[in-house]
DNA sequence: AGGCCAAATATTGTATACAATAGTATTGAC
DNA sequence: GTCAATACTATTGTATACAATATTTGGCCT
């Protein structure tokens, strides 16, 4: 997939808010930033035009663009989605998954569990992330599947924060053996709590989000 | 909320696709659309960046942006998506919904009725719409609120086809009876169900949605 | 001194000019 | 006549120049 300067700005703008890089409400210079990349303003303003529709920075006409750090409500509200939107596809998923696709399930949970024996956190992350896509894509609903990465994306840099706390991890993989176990059976009803429940920001992880807000650069 | 004129242009060319202005797969020429609109191209590139993203029109580096209308596999996947957005605006709201936005409901249910009895189409789009937006905002959670919001708009033209169907409005005005009582009685599971139904495209919808299809002309 | 208006400055929005890339047609060799 | 290479054309991508809008600063009046 080629991208012209433009959309790989997007990105890396996209990647320099998610790693902090920006104080919250800072405007966007667009003369400052077009230097930076060593573009003109053009294509710096488009990248900056689809970074403001994905929602992470807010523009307003004539002002200038701002970076918009979400709040705890709104990590919360967009956590709540992201649980149903999971939930979602598990239900559809149980139903209509292959068993090719089940064995590539199974692979890339066995895969986090290694990661986690070798203490390997990013093999973790990656290797999460394979598993969730892949019950987004057994979904059989390709627009919900876009949609869940589209968040997924989103979310990824607070769920890494979230998994830091002690036992999380290990927790975290034993749903994935319900989740497993739910879709293998064909069980939606179960599927889609396991899966809501395990990304759902609930009990403990509430606290536990609410109590590392701020303090993403401390893990980094 | 202002817009300059480069995201005017943007809504502009969202309502001519929506309209079936433009045929499927048909090249959205930068020059002729600059012309038409009389602005230059870099507003117009703006616009059609914000189209594009919005996943109506895809955009293919160095070739241009063609428009996509949904095909019925599509449409059929985004609405499983906005039924289960519904759904879950509608198990939220019934735990949350004040007595002021209740009453605000029954207004905007009362007016659909009205609507249908003065044989008002476009009156009970516009009822139907804030009926639902209702709901969205309910749900207490802004950021689905937003999606749903966006997910509306974009099937917006196609459920007004599915409401031409005989018999099809006073269904959904009964639906819409059984949502108000689910909310009005805190119930969520009901108003869950009853809101997944409503929107869903099972049964006879399927077919009428299908029969529809490529009809969108004969209706306007 | 404080507040308000106006000029100056900075910044975004738009137009135009130029560069790069993809698609098409033409010409030449076999 | 067909295929391929190359020049040509059309279209997108980027840079720069200009216009419009917002912010800030400085001065004036009360």
């Amino acid at each position: 997939m080629y991208l012209n300067r433009a959309d790989q700005i997007a990105e890396e703008i996209q990647e320099l808010i998610f790693a902090g890089s920006f104080e919250d409400g800072e405007r966007l210079d667009e003369n400052r930033l077009s230097e930076k990349f060593g573009v003109s303003r053009t294509p710096l303003r488009e990248a900056l035009k689809k970074v403001a529709l994905l929602g992470i920075v807010e523009k307003i006409p004539n002002r200038g663009v701002f970076v918009h750090q979400p709040g705890p409500i709104e990590l919360l509200e967009m956590f709540e989605v992201m649980s149903e939107l999971e939930s979602i596809c598990g239900k559809l998923a149980a139903k209509r998954i292959s068993e090719s696709a089940l064995k590539k399930l199974q692979k890339a949970n066995a895969k986090c569990k290694k990661a986690i024996k070798n203490n390997n956190p990013d093999a973790y992350y990656i290797e999460n992330e394979l598993f969730h896509k892949i019950i987004y894509n057994q979904s059989g609903n390709s627009f919900l599947e876009k949609e869940a990465i589209k968040l997924q994306k989103r979310l990824q840099p607070f769920r890494r924060v979230q998994l830091r706390f002690r036992g999380r991890i290990e927790q975290s993989m034993a749903e994935h053996e319900d989740i497993v176990k739910a879709l293998s059976f064909g069980n939606s009803t179960d599927a889609e709590n396991a899966l809501r429940n395990h990304v759902a920001v609930q009990g403990d992880k509430f606290h536990q989000l609410v109590a590392s807000f701020g303090k993403k650069e401390e893990y980094t």
